[in-house]
RNA sequence: GCCGGGGUGGCGGAACUGGUAGACGCACGGGACUUAAAAUCCCGGGUCCCUAAAGGGCGUGCGGGUUCGAUUCCCGCCCUCGGCACCA
């Protein structure tokens, strides 16, 4: 008999034999066909919780089931190294982000290791290595030249705690994504990258990716890209030669327009008031309303408050005189910073028109019904005929929408347009860890970029980091001055860097060829290996992460060096770990170490429990007598091997069905055949993991049940090393450490992973006979057992002839028989 | 408010195209082994009625519908989680 089962002393060991055989490193291959398996890199913010546990368990499985059906799968591991926690943690333990970094990384990959997970170490990537940010730099400047990225005084988000700039995107409920704290807003001027140029783009994929996508991810984007229909519309100012340029999607009730309103941060606020008697209530109002919180201002419950400016404009269907005002609920930010008014038919306006008393004109007429304009509280939304619109009265509003366009095109005061809700990407940082942004500012020539000969542009590592506030790179003389590369004169080095997501938004590409040396990335590999496969990781990147990436892979398509348009084909959203009701996080202080479970139960059991507890897309409740549970599961398994070892000696596998076996034994060896298929499906397509486990289990309980001494024979033998060792290559994905040692304790010399996964024979899985359920009206009453073949007639007489059919239908009329071949019976009786 | 998930035993979860609801696991109860306990192995279990067995009623958030038959399809609600939200 074996000694006991001793988990870390095996996973080590064959740790060790997998690294020396070098059996996870893959290359391009043209007789396979490809895979690629990748699931999002992690941030090295100091040890892997149980959220990195669950992506990459997750992600080995599929790797090493895939490898096994011959599939080449790439499966690569790298590090999302740039960043304020290296900083933050710096200044705060006195030692520098890169040492910081870099000795994380080191922990993090050991840990990882531990995990038996199957990477190609070899293309490990760190963007905060000169290596990689080199390209990501190369990149920046590709899109410079393209008129990209471009540099603008903005009113941006700005994070008082990380003193630095946000991305809208990195705004969640108007606190940092990182720190949490509350973000305002500040005039700075930065780069920024024009991804709304890919918006139209950006969406339309959406359409492309509901195969592979979950919707709500698909939905989210959508709704962060906030696409409107409608038009742009100019009205003239009376005594002014300037117009207001307004934007709208119900170009239908322009008729209707009976007022108009600014932002209060418009630019034409200022020379509108200009000389009015109401200039200084107006710039009173705009100042107030400056000095607002930002969140409350947009809160739709907030009070809608106004000032008028003095000042007229014509509603240029009517030609009404209409007055212009200024107030809180209209934004800059969105269309064009200013509306024309609809009371009877825009809610916000109508209680904007009833509290200052601004005229109401009903310009639409429900189908049943009438609206009274002076009463009306509710403004209404819905379809309906137009009233009061000069030649347009009697048409839908929906038909009048496009003719209206056209009557604006006609006479030059508008047009058709679409405006969106994406804001361009704010990507200046300013701060020490990250890629340095590569352009000099040159006070002749302007922003140089500095030559791509000369990149990649060294984050020097000299820098004193230390929480004044703004960028340290701007305290370093050495790297700020500089040469400029146009006209030689002095000039000094931009020293924002820029926001980690750039990093993240291309490194899959980079992982099919991590040493490149003369582009991002090589053609060849690109074109082998991209599309991603499959993509795992969390919800929480649903806009961000997984929004750049794409915009970034269009990019590069535009550029010439990638061939796709969408990165990932196929998405997988892992739910969170959950314990005591809360995600595991610190601050709850409800976190399980993964390093303690490994040493407790080894990383087998680890994977086996968190693969086992939940399917992978919804959230996982942490259960410490669950972990148990997965850990007796494999003893359990290792104990019905060192049982049956000496049994096992020379047993030469069945070769032919189910036939000529004993009763008892044929139904095992079909068990077995059963396994294999519902665990190859469960793998295959839809990933559920909990479940192929629980058939595994089910076949281990039939073995532990089946009575192998009374059955003493070589058939027997054969029949249980099958089921042994099928167990063992399914489980292997799962439970790879196990499965390889117990495989070799079958007299096996080879690692699982280099055998074909099992195939099952479909002369073994048919029925030796049919369980037929019999019902009356649909009521389970009874059950009978056929032969495969049975004719339907004699089903149906075997099912009358039942007696626990016949004491319901006793006396009963039978209106009618169902048959469902092989399944079941229903008699209906009246 | 709009959009998207999700409501199944004491708990995590099964049931792939409508066909035995509750697989598998946890917790629990019983038995075997043991001087005893732990470990292990075997068995049990939705709920109510019935002394028990046999049998039956009710059961997948609620109310209807379609169907021989509904956790699954349709209609109307409720609850819950997540996203967006004064977006013109």
């Amino acid at each position: 008999m074996e000694e006991h089962y001793d988990p870390q002393e095996i996973e080590l060991k064959w740790q060790k034999r997998w690294e020396k055989k070098n059996l996870f490193r893959v290359t391009e291959s043209a007789q396979k066909s490809k895979y690629y398996l990748l699931e999002m890199f992690p941030y090295p913010s100091g040890k892997i919780h149980m959220g990195h546990v669950r992506n990459y368990s997750i992600g080995d499985v599929l790797a090493r089931s895939l490898r096994m059906k011959g599939v080449n799968v790439l499966h690569p591991m790298g590090w999302d190294a740039f960043g304020l926690p290296a900083e933050n943690a710096a200044i705060k333990n006195n030692t520098h982000p890169a040492r910081w970094t870099f000795d994380n990384i080191r922990t993090m990959r050991s840990q990882l290791k531990r995990l038996g997970l199957s990477y190609d170490w070899d293309r490990e990537v760190a963007s905060c290595h000169p290596g990689y940010y080199r390209w990501t730099q190369w990149l920046f400047l590709k899109m410079l030249e393209r008129g990209l990225a471009y540099r603008k005084m903005a009113l941006v988000n700005w994070c008082g705690s990380c003193q630095t700039v946000l991305a809208n995107e990195q705004v969640e409920g108007g606190c940092c994504w990182r720190c949490g704290q509350p973000v305002g807003q500040k005039e700075v001027e930065g780069w920024f990258l024009k991804i709304t140029e890919y918006a139209e783009r950006l969406l339309k994929g959406c359409d492309e990716l509901t195969d592979g996508w979950p919707e709500r991810v698909l939905v989210m984007q959508r709704n962060w890209i906030g696409k409107s229909v409608g038009a742009e519309v100019s009205f003239s100012v009376e005594g002014d030669s300037e117009e207001i340029r307004i934007f709208t999607t119900r170009p239908d009730t322009l008729y209707g327009a009976t007022f108009m309103i600014l932002a209060p941060e418009h630019p034409m606020v200022k020379q509108l008031v200009a000389g009015t008697p109401q200039k200084a209530q107006v710039l009173e109002f705009v100042q107030q309303v400056a000095r607002e919180d930002r969140l409350l201002r947009t809160a739709e419950t907030t009070e809608k408050r106004g000032v008028f400016t003095g000042r007229y404009a014509l509603n240029p269907l009517t030609g009404d005189a209409i007055p212009v005002w200024v107030a809180n609920y209209v934004l800059l930010e969105y269309g064009t910073g200013a509306i024309m008014a609809v009371p009877a038919h825009d809610q916000r306006d109508l209680e904007f028109a009833r509290k200052y008393g601004l005229p109401v004109r009903v310009v639409i007429h429900p189908p049943e019904g009438e609206l009274d304009e002076k009463t009306m509280t509710d403004a209404y939304l819905e379809t309906g005929t137009l009233v009061n619109s000069g030649s347009f009265n009697g048409l839908g509003n929906e038909e009048a929408q496009g003719k209206i366009i056209s009557y604006l095109e006609a006479k030059n005061i508008g047009r058709g347009a679409v405006n969106y809700r994406l804001r361009d990407w704010g990507i200046s940082r300013q701060r020490y860890w990250g890629c340095p942004i590569p352009v000099v500012n040159c006070p002749g020539c302007g922003v140089v970029p500095v030559p791509y000969d000369d990149l990649p542009v060294i984050l020097p590592l000299d820098v004193p980091v230390t929480a004044e506030g703004g960028s340290p790179l701007a305290r370093d003389s050495r790297f700020v001055n500089i040469s400029c590369p146009c006209c030689g004169g002095p000039a000094r080095r931009e020293t924002d860097t820029m926001d980690t997501f750039i990093c993240s938004s291309w490194y899959f590409d980079r992982y099919t060829s991590p040493r490149f040396e003369q582009a991002p990335v090589d053609t060849q590999a690109i074109r082998y290996w991209m599309p991603v496969d499959q993509y795992i990781g969390g919800i929480e990147h649903a806009v961000l992460h997984l929004l750049y990436a794409r915009f970034f892979t269009m990019v590069l398509k535009d550029l010439g060096l990638i061939h796709v348009e969408e990165p990932f084909l196929r998405l997988l959203t892992q739910g969170m770990v959950i314990k005591d009701g809360a995600k595991m996080a610190k601050s709850k202080g409800n976190v399980v170490d993964p390093d303690a479970i490994i040493k407790r139960y080894g990383a087998d059991t680890a994977r086996l429990f968190i693969l086992f507890a939940a399917p992978p897309e919804k959230d996982l409740e942490w259960s410490d007598q669950g972990v148990e549970g997965s850990h007796r599961f494999l003893q359990r398994l290792w104990r019905l091997v060192q049982q049956h070892r000496d049994r096992l000696t020379g047993a030469d596998l069945p070769t032919n069905g189910t036939g000529k076996l004993p009763e008892s034994l044929g139904q095992l060896r079909r068990r077995t055949h059963l396994t294999v298929k519902r665990v190859t499906e469960d793998l295959g397509g839809r990933f559920h993991f909990n479940t192929a486990l629980s058939a595994i289990m089910e076949l281990v309980n039939d073995l532990y049940r089946f009575d192998f001494e009374a059955q003493n024979s070589p058939e027997t033998a054969g029949v249980l090393r099958e089921a042994l060792e099928v167990c063992l290559q399914l489980l292997s994905p799962f439970a790879p450490h196990l499965a390889d040692e117990l495989w070799e304790h079958l007299g096996h010399t080879s690692c699982l992973i280099e055998h074909p996964w099992p195939t099952w024979d479909p002369a073994c899985i048919e029925a030796h006979e049919h369980l037929i359920v019999l019902q009356v009206n649909g009521k389970v009453r009874g059950r009978l057992t056929v032969k495969p073949g049975t004719p339907e007639e004699e089903i149906r007489r075997l099912a009358l002839e039942n007696d626990r059919v016949q004491r319901w239908t006793e006396g009963k009329a039978v209106k009618k028989i169902v048959v469902v071949a092989e399944k079941l019976v229903n008699v209906v009786i009246g």
